[in-house]
RNA sequence: GGGCUCAUGGUCCAGAUCGGUUAUGACGUCGCCCUUACACGGCGAAAAUCCGGGGUUCAAAUCCCCGUGGGCCCA
């Protein structure tokens, strides 16, 4: 009895083989239904090589997903796309071909972009498809794309006429280094180290002086007013007084506020526009007015004086010298500061008053509360973080940015009259350098218009996602049955913007939430559980990995080593043992390869026993998988795989099975039991490692794809966990036996069977050639 | 300062909303073994006072409180 399959392990080269019947046989075809299971995929942002390895574990991840509601019975919509709109590359262009942009022509710039992207594009598609997603790649889209941007745009024109969008001159997040806004949402804080400067500041018409620390001396000439806490008794008696600013010698007045802090340097504040949140606060609140210190261009404006012109950093080192020889410096402290920086340059923020378009939020947030509530997560868990977010929001959205490579907002102004218009929804604009596609103002009749530059902030194109993938405004009988998708799987880190963001534009424009279920993957950290990046160079390409373990090894890995949810390390020796597991897989089913496929069988008290495990393993893979949680059956899986079945069942049987000393109906028993758990394994095992399944599965039970196949059904057999314990028990303590007496294996030996394992005895004999 | 989350052998991790025998498994280490699926294997061994303290209970890795330390997020 050959083995039907012969090679000794299982050859990662044979996926290509695999992707090509695949392709070939269009089994992941989708054509829209009744009802439908949407995924709302994330497309990936090409900002760079390698891409990240926990992205490749993620998408793996979110196939597993489609494949899991695909042998649920469900008609799954998994779309691809790409998102290419925003800030990366365009400072991976400026980088790459070491250019600006401000000093590019636009189209020029543009297209070099594009080609950047497309490079970059190629690499993750490439990764993407080797892993196995069973989504559409024949028409995966991108949100740069013409009818991409077309939608963005139209969405925009929507909400402008429904009154949602406004402009307004405020103090805004400015990443002088992009030359642009930026939301609060992009934000990060950096401790940077930097000098805490104690100044002497003098009470008007007294001697006395009263020190102040700050870490932004150069901005000494915004100083509106100085703060004490109320209940700091050092300052009691100056409440109310003038107080000249050392260099600019403006008299400002101390006064107390909650925000002071009395240990945070000498407990006295500056309150200057802006050095951070709290003085937009304190501006706000106070009703100060605003001095404009530095401008867009990164640099001091002429209110600072002999410092004009100078950038922030060089004149605090300027100003603290100044402040030496004249006088006024007490000391300086070198301290470790938390700096709001730009996510994406890296560069400390400035919060400098600029008019914006703003979309509305802060209204929305109570229904984006209940919308919240609606939706189930997964894991529940991390619906917090939406939730916090939402009750930390306090300022519209603003949507403009000063940069290129984005869906243009789509204004035009009057020349004469700077009436704002907007063109009819429906068609792709580009008002930098296109005519006005209106003829006459609509307020003074005039012909001449400016176009707008601005481009809008990346997400007010990702969170259309939903709609752009259900054809909303393109093909409303498609629209109708894929919207609301079924699921918007994600990273934790992008919940805050990403999921927020479709959350309230599909609301505003549909009126109903954009999916039933949001699910929340976690971070993927380094070995030793830190940050993965590029700059700290313990980043890991994904390709080399799968290109030389192959993607089941690498899902596999994914899935067995991610407890959904949960930040996840990466470990390549880690993910390389795990070909040990479809090592094992293989070789069960090359041994099973030798026996014919029978279609039923009188089982024994052994394959009883067995199939009672197997209906345990159903049940456990059916809960992980209702969760989409792919930890569970992996782990699951295995154990029984290894641990139980070829440990334990397939030894016992075998003598069985090759009909040594049975009756045929004995044997038949066998390879019945075999042949339904191993086929029942590589069901439960198919989303996760779909190439060995399907090889496996083609080559032992049918000739089509086990990807067509429903899920295995509990069928509610009575647990026999007991006897797992006995029988494993017995067998190692056989083992021991022989060991201890130098014998091998297959030599004969006298033990007796306890009681409990009466009904096996027959296959325990034969197993270990056990004496009477 | 607030929130979420984690802490279990050298390393990673299970023990999930339901407290209950000797705390699961993998990687690594060591020893033995070619046994007609597999040496990418098998068997065996060593290795954990379950972060600390307190509480609830007949019983706590598990529940509660306090603390310590890490990660992430927000301010």
């Amino acid at each position: 009895m050959d083995p039907k399959i012969s090679e000794k392990a299982w050859n990662p080269e044979l996926e290509k083989e695999i992707l090509k019947q695949w392709d070939e046989e269009k089994i992941y075809d989708f054509t829209p239904q009744d009802d439908n299971f949407t995924i709302d995929t994330p497309p990936p942002y090409p900002s760079g090589r390698p891409w990240h390895i926990g992205a490749a574990a993620h998408y793996s991840q979110i196939d597993m997903i489609a494949r899991t509601a695909r042998m649920a019975g469900k008609n799954v919509y998994f779309p691809i796309g790409i998102d290419r709109n925003g800030l990366p590359v365009e400072l991976y262009t400026e980088k790459k071909h070491k250019i600006r942009m401000r000093e590019t022509e636009r189209g020029e710039f543009l297209n070099l972009c594009r080609e950047a992207l497309d490079d970059l594009e190629a690499e993750m598609i490439l990764i993407m498809k080797s892993l196995g997603l069973s989504g559409d790649f024949t028409n995966y889209y991108r949100t740069d794309s013409e009818e991409y941007r077309t939608l963005t745009q139209s969405t925009f024109i929507d909400l402008w006429k429904k009154g949602k969008v406004y402009l307004a001159n405020r103090p805004n997040n400015y990443d002088w280094v992009s030359g642009t806004t930026i939301a609060d949402a992009e934000i990060i804080y950096e401790d940077l180290s930097t000098k805490l400067v104690y100044m002497k500041f003098k009470i008007k018409d007294t001697d006395k002086e009263i020190i102040i620390a700050s870490t932004r001396p150069e901005l000494l000439c915004a100083c509106k007013t100085i703060i004490v806490n109320p209940e700091d008794e050092r300052y009691t008696q100056y409440i109310g007084e003038k107080i000249i600013v050392p260099i600019t010698n403006a008299e400002v007045e101390l006064r107390t506020h909650h925000s002071a802090q009395q240990e945070f340097g000498s407990g006295a504040v500056m309150v200057c526009s802006y050095g951070d949140q709290n003085d937009v606060a304190l501006f706000r609140e106070l009703e100060l007015e605003e001095i404009v210190a530095i401008g867009l261009d990164g640099r001091m404006t002429k209110v600072a004086g002999e410092y004009t012109g100078l950038k922030p950093k060089q004149a605090r080192t300027k100003i603290i010298e100044d402040l030496e020889t004249k006088g006024f410096l007490e000391k300086t402290e070198d301290i470790v500061h938390r700096t709001p920086v730009s996510e994406r340059s890296k560069a400390p923020i400035e919060i400098i008053p600029m008019e914006e378009y703003y979309l509305k939020q802060k209204k929305a947030v109570p229904k984006m509360k209940d919308l919240g509530q609606e939706i189930e997560f997964h894991p529940p868990m991390h619906k917090q973080i939406l939730m916090n977010w939402l009750e930390s929001i306090n300022i519209d959205w603003p949507i403009s940015r000063r940069r290129y490579y984005g869906t243009e907002i789509p204004i035009w102004y009057c020349k004469k009259c700077s009436e704002p218009h907007v063109p009819e929804p429906g068609k792709y604009y580009k008002p930098w350098n296109e005519k006005c596609p209106i003829s006459n103002c609509t307020k003074c009749d005039s012909t001449e218009f400016v176009g707008e530059e601005r481009t809008f902030d990346t997400w007010m194109d990702s969170s259309v996602s939903p709609l752009f993938i259900s054809k909303f405004n393109r093909d409303d009988e498609f629209f109708k049955k894929v919207y609301p998708a079924s699921i918007r799987p994600q990273a934790k880190d992008i919940v805050r913007t990403w999921l927020y963001y479709t959350l309230l534009r599909c609301e505003q424009l549909t009126g109903k939430k954009p999916w039933s279920e949001a699910w929340v993957m976690g971070y993927g950290l380094d070995e030793k559980g830190m940050k993965m990046s590029k700059s700290k160079g313990n980043a890991i390409d994904p390709l080399p990995v799968i290109e030389k373990l192959g993607a089941d090894t690498f899902r596999f890995w994914s899935a067995s080593e991610i407890n959904h949810g949960y930040d996840f390390r990466c470990n390549e020796q880690k993910i390389e043992t795990t070909k040990k597991f479809l090592s094992k897989l293989w070789n069960v089913s090359r041994f099973l390869s030798s026996f014919p496929v029978i279609e039923s069988g009188k089982p024994s008290a052994t394959d009883e026993w067995i199939l009672s495990e197997l209906d345990k393993l159903v049940k456990e893979c059916k809960k992980g998988y209702e969760a989409y949680n792919f930890f569970i059956p992996a782990i699951a899986i295995r154990e029984f795989t290894w641990n139980v079945f070829a440990a334990h069942y397939i030894e016992m049987v075998k003598a069985r099975a090759y009909g040594i000393e049975f009756s045929d109906e004995e044997r038949d028993g066998a390879i019945f039991t075999l042949h339904k758990t191993l086929s029942t394994i590589l069901k439960l095992l198919a989303p996760i490692t779909p190439f060995i399944t399907e090889h496996l599965w083609k080559e032992l039970y049918s000739k089509d794809s086990i990807h067509k196949e429903k899920h295995a059904e509990p069928e509610n057999i009575e647990e026999q966990s007991n006897v797992t314990k006995e029988i494993s028990e017995f067998n190692s303590k056989v083992w021991n036996e022989k060991k201890s007496q130098n014998l091998s294996l297959k030599d004969s030996i006298k033990i007796e069977i306890p009681e409990s394992l009466e009904p096996f005895k027959k296959d325990l004999k034969s197993m270990h050639n056990l004496l009477d």
